[in-house]
DNA sequence: CAGTCGATTCACT
DNA sequence: GTGAATCGACTGA
């Protein structure tokens, strides 16, 4: 048995840190989601840190709400949000109730219950892109709100947990800014992946969404965005 | 209470 | 590279 292989799920406490520490730590792990169809198994590839109220770039900047109460409460549980009208989101929180911070699981590769994942996810064309992004991630695993706030430290036979096995190595790992993260939050480099992995999702910045334009809305937008 | 827009993805040009 | 899909949480009046 090699050290990569101990399928003990993370406990508690590896949560229980400051989460650009949790986040590259988490990189190489294998996230276990046990659905009623079968297992499936993904070993992420690809994370971003939601550093606490502080974090302009994070859900919780402007304090507790009905959907971002679980990223308040205490480590080792998961926090589900839907998003765009049609997507899911899984983070898992770290750090003590009330601080808020937690790990964006953005992409992985599919090792376990591939087939399962793709019935979910039948417009991927190769198996590294069943999850390859944190919606794809949601949608291959069968992740949705109903698992928003669940412990993922309850042992085996939990829904969702991160087996021990072994991080990635750390001359493989990169980091830099977020997906989709603008205003202030844009420069924290706290996205981490790992590197050359082809289930890693393409870098976008922040598109602010245009508005109902009256006349010309491209010039509009263009004046906008110049201002 | 109406307007805005999102930690995204997909189809199409 | 651009725009549509789609809905509910959040914001400010």
């Amino acid at each position: 048995m090699t050290v990569g292989s101990d399928r003990t799920p993370l406990d508690r406490s590896f949560f229980d840190r400051p989460v650009l520490e949790v986040a590259p730590d988490l990189l190489g792990r294998v996230l276990v989601r046990l659905t009623p169809q079968g297992p499936i198994e993904v070993r992420l590839t690809e994370v971003e840190a939601y550093d606490g109220m502080a974090d302009p770039g994070s859900h919780a900047y402007r304090g507790r709400t009905e959907r971002n109460a679980s990223m308040f409460g205490p480590p080792g549980h998961a926090y589900v949000y839907f998003t765009y009208g049609m997507w899911h989101c899984l983070n898992l929180v770290c750090r003590e109730a009330g601080v808020a911070s937690g790990v964006l699981l953005r992409a992985g590769e599919v090792i376990r219950g591939q087939e399962l994942a793709r019935t979910r996810r039948a417009t991927a064309r190769k198996d590294h892109e069943l999850a390859k992004g944190p919606a794809r991630l949601a949608t291959a695993l069968g992740v949705d709100r109903e698992l928003n706030g669940i412990d993922i430290c309850a042992g085996p036979k939990a829904p969702l947990s991160v087996l021990q096995g072994a991080p990635a190595q750390a001359d493989r790992v990169r980091n830099g800014p977020r997906t989709g993260v603008g205003g202030e939050g844009a420069t924290h480099p706290w996205r981490f992946w790992v590197s050359d992995d082809p289930s890693v999702s393409p870098y976008r910045a922040h598109v602010p969404r245009r508005r109902n334009g009256s006349a010309s809305p491209t010039k509009l937008d263009a004046k906008r965005r110049g201002a």
